[in-house]
DNA sequence: TTGCTCCTCACGTCACGTGAGGTGGC
DNA sequence: TTGCTCCTCACGTCACGTGAGGTGGC
């Protein structure tokens, strides 16, 4: 589990503030309406993890754009959600390919983001971002 | 094409924001900063159809949760987003599961946002939001 | 003319960042 | 003690909504 490290509470507020370029007073109110909430010590003083670092950068290039603390917790979770359904749908082509290839005589291609058409193996993972996988609708018999 | 009866340019400024329940002027500046654009008739006056009163209304959803406009139009825009791409995994889970039954002695099911599993038939689409069709990995061969 | 349209400018309010001021525990 | 931590309060700035003021074309 490398992924700890970047969980790992690391920081006091002042340093955390430093690499984040920040003002501490600023990080205590992030934390205070929940935006980003670091660990605390048993004397419940602020611990910061590398992701927290990572998310108040974040926060400051989305803030630097004029966008509010409240917008910027929505976009946050959008990007997850939207981080998430990009992968699902890479995993859906992927098997999908893979089950039509295994027809008599089949083949698929996929559409990259500049037009160009890769002609894909079963088992290939598709990797362009945006690539997109074309399939007989399923309604159609031939 | 029903589809052109939401995009019909009907309303006058005054009307629009009348029914979005928004300032005459609000409505301005949300054109001016690109929020919002209605179409324009040959002596240069905004008429607003369906769909901008509708995203209009919106605009002050979001705005009465203390979002910024920036902010707003980038929710705008992964909301979309959003919706594109879950429309996406849908139509791949359909045509996936679709491929996964015509096997020998082949059954899929789906889990619903509840927990419950549903027993799919062949050209079933899926339509509950956030249900999940469940297929084996492309590398596992049985 | 009336009632709309267009625009710019200005004011009040609110959100946010920053700092002061005072506390307490390694 | 020093230098951190915690907190609350307050001030300056900026974004935004709303209105005034003046224009022009059905």
């Amino acid at each position: 589990m490398d992924e700890n490290v970047v969980e790992t509470p690391l920081f006091a507020i002042t340093a955390a503030a430093e690499l984040a370029g920040m003002h501490p007073q600023t990080l205590r109110q992030y934390d205070r309406i929940g935006l980003v909430s670091p660990t605390r010590t048993a004397g419940k003083s602020r611990r910061y993890s590398m992701r927290d670092i990572i998310q108040l950068r974040e926060v400051a290039r989305l803030g630097a754009e004029g966008i509010s603390l409240e917008g910027i917790r929505r976009i946050l979770e959008l990007e997850n959600e939207v981080t998430s359904l990009r992968q699902r749908v890479r995993d859906l082509e992927t098997a999908l390919a893979d089950e039509l290839i295994k027809r008599p005589g089949g083949r698929v291609f996929a559409a990259g983001a500049e037009g160009d058409v890769i002609s894909l193996r079963a088992g290939a993972r598709i990797r362009r971002r945006n690539a997109v996988v074309l399939w007989q609708p399923p309604q159609l018999e031939d």
